[in-house]
DNA sequence: GAATATATGTAAATATATTGACATTAAATG
DNA sequence: CATTTAATGTCAATATATTTACATATATTC
């Protein structure tokens, strides 16, 4: 993004349009720095445990209960929106670490099904402690009613980003 | 983030606790996700031009008013809240394309001022108009109110964080 | 002014994330 | 049923992002 807060808009535009474009440059702006060290964060919150926030999100995808037996590379990368190659680097690590491996998926020779394994389910355990304590700091002093707010907004610039990359 | 939407939150918690925890857990699962294709739309709207979305950051910090002289490594880590590393690599792919170039300081022998050559100038006039449109694209349907809304509640969270990273 | 502490930019190593590619398998088409 | 098209997971290449490290320059302390 063109998160430069004192960026010239670009030209024949109307004050009000220039101010838009202002309000947009300094939101989204904020968003990109804001979601880095929200990696940054999370990553350094988890660091006795070795996990990254990326890893996280996916031991956190594997251990949803309903998908206890396991959930393909596909699945993954559809439900975490990244590339099916970004869960390839991802589940490789988390099976050095000993806390995923992948199996095939009976139901299609292609695939693999993805699982924790029991010491990934350990892990699980004392990681989701560390994720629910990381959440109090970060959204201290967040009301409901705004946290419901923030999350609408945030369903609303993904739709419309969708709408691009479609 | 443990963005797994079906998470079981830890024990020994209250209803209260459990609601929190899911829509903690909901609400950042989903800032990643959109942050993430932020940066791939983004990059996939200005293509042509051979630009990704992070290289728009820093070509817009330093197409500000009243940098155009230069702006120092350092200066633009914390600006754009990346590490000087990342920055330097950044710098080292915009400077291949002829975009930036960087100068000694005269004020400080260790530091160098980067600028945007002629060439990355042009690009940024092309560039700006690009990225006006892709925050239309982005923040369709967002009324102005809700813009400064959303980035109150960005700016808590980036508040928050920074408590972590101190 | 000398010694100590800090700042600056860059190298190295590792993790994340994308696109393009491809071999294998499955689904769709006629 | 044969052919064509699409899906799946993994490899390769490139860009982003972090931490650790270090040589050099600057600032601070005494």
């Amino acid at each position: 993004m063109s998160k430069s807060e004192g960026t010239a808009p670009p030209q024949k535009r109307t004050p009000a349009s220039d101010e838009r474009f202002h309000l947009s440059n300094r939101l989204l702006f904020r968003l990109f720095k804001t979601a880095n060290i929200m990696h940054t964060a999370g990553t350094k919150w988890t660091s006795e445990l070795k996990m990254t926030s990326q890893q996280w999100s996916v031991v956190g995808a594997l251990a949803r209960p309903g998908y206890e037996e396991g959930v393909s590379v596909n699945e993954l990368s559809k439900f975490l929106m990244v590339s099916r190659q970004n869960v390839n680097g991802l589940l490789m690590r988390l099976e050095q670490h000993g806390i995923s491996q992948r199996v095939a998926d009976p139901r299609d020779g292609r695939a693999k099904l993805v699982q924790l394994t029991p010491e990934g389910w350990i892990l699980w355990r004392q990681l989701i402690r560390r994720i629910s304590e990381f959440y109090d700091v970060a959204l201290a002093s967040f009301t409901t009613e705004e946290l419901v707010q923030f999350q609408y907004f945030i369903d609303k610039l993904q739709r419309n980003l969708g709408t691009i990359l479609k």
